[in-house]
DNA sequence: AGGTGTGAATTATTTCACAGCG
DNA sequence: CGCTGTGAAATAATTCACACCT
């Protein structure tokens, strides 16, 4: 109490302290999952603002074609930087360049897709992935039928050789396709062989180590938070 | 400040105090949308366990098999009433029958799929959505060569009868699977002949009136937050 | 003993509001 | 002026911790 704030002789880092610790001391600040969220849609918006030849926008317009509000976006990007011109706003061209090296679109992510049925092969062919430098190189399966065979121009591949394909290949990110059953196995080999992140689109929920990233997409828990929405009379717009 | 804290006589409804008078004397407290999603995951884990024959569960069993912890279980029931025996735990067949009743999973939601690409045709045929009572009634699209055709037992139909469509068929569920540019108009449309509650698959941002319910799925972002954690060295869960 | 239900404490996220710069 | 960047304030969500039941 007696010490001042920023530097009291007998803080030590207890559970609590240390978070306030990093955020005060460090440049380490803890990014919230929904600022990354957030970080991804100014992209789309700011892509889209380009295409129509605009050079600059205010943290107003960017929340407006975002759905959120403009003191959230100001703060988001002030995780990352200064970025925008006082007075002014953004320069488009500018604000897609910083906001895609934050987010590590810079490169080309290799994605190998773990089963060829529905969802699968509809993912291997979705344009958006390309279009974000996320190359599908190959699926694969454990049906006979498929393997050897094409999906959009992507190789359907022995589950077998899931191993080799992975170091082949080089794959970064595996998007789990596979029936619920199946997944957890695969993705133990697939963690195995080097891959560091998962799209898990199986209803289960998966365990990897900590060191791997893992988002989920579950279409079932989407509805229902509809027909909760519908039946409460209460509105959830995310 | 001199009043009692629970019946201050010039209290007013501000901003701020309105919520608090909402949680406070009411039983219409908010409930996140976190805290629905959560009763998602307790409920498709409640099934799996049932299936395996189990009869009681405990909050540390459910949160372990869905990624949270026990305090944050009963503090999701507690909203909607007090389901278990203590020293006990839940049972698991009451249980399910109580998260289903407050998602409103007790009937079946009608749905209808706009878009009969990769993605609209793929999620047609998801068994996961037929399963928790969601039935696919029909996709529409615009092209002539897919008009008239069936998918997974699901006919394809013009998108030009989109009105007519919605109201013979009750639809209260949309799923938008076009491209970008073609949502929002289409959703004015099922807006406009009844449709309550859309789930948007497009990356767009959709505008509805705020008694229709709104959820979005963007695949792309997901992969640029996994991007993201692995260029940061940090780890997203979620 | 074992586990729920829940206020209180803590931590996280969003919004406010305004100094300061172009 | 107009609009950013950001501490401080307000809200929201999570976790703690314990009284209380069976």
């Amino acid at each position: 109490m007696t010490a001042s704030r920023r530097r009291a002789s007998v803080d030590v880092l207890l559970p609590g302290r240390y978070e306030w610790y990093v955020k005060h001391f460090t440049n380490t600040r803890r990014v919230s999952d929904s600022t990354v969220r957030r970080l991804s849609l100014y992209l789309r918006y700011l892509e889209e603002f380009q295409r129509r030849g605009l050079k600059t926008v205010s943290s107003q317009e960017l929340a407006h074609g975002t759905g959120t509000t403009p003191a959230q976006v100001r703060k988001d990007l002030s995780f990352f930087g200064s970025f925008g011109k006082r007075g002014l706003g953004y320069f488009v061209p500018e604000l897609i360049t910083k906001i895609r090296a934050i987010l590590g679109l810079g490169r080309e992510w290799r994605v190998l897709v773990l089963g060829a049925g529905r969802i699968g092969t509809a993912l291997a062919g979705y344009p958006d992935f390309a279009r974000q430098g996320f190359r599908v190189v190959a699926l694969v399966d454990n049906d006979r039928s498929k393997i050897g065979g094409a999906s959009g121009g992507v190789p359907v591949r022995d589950v077998a050789d899931l191993e080799r394909i992975v170091q082949q290949e080089l794959i970064d990110i595996a998007i789990v396709a596979t029936p619920a059953g199946a997944a957890q196995a695969l993705v133990d080999r697939a963690v195995a062989a080097g891959v560091r992140a998962f799209l898990n689109f199986a209803p289960v929920k998966l365990d990897v180590p900590a060191e791997i990233a893992l988002r989920n997409v579950n279409m079932a828990l989407e509805l229902e938070g509809l027909s909760f929405a519908m039946t409460s009379g209460r509105v959830l717009a995310v």
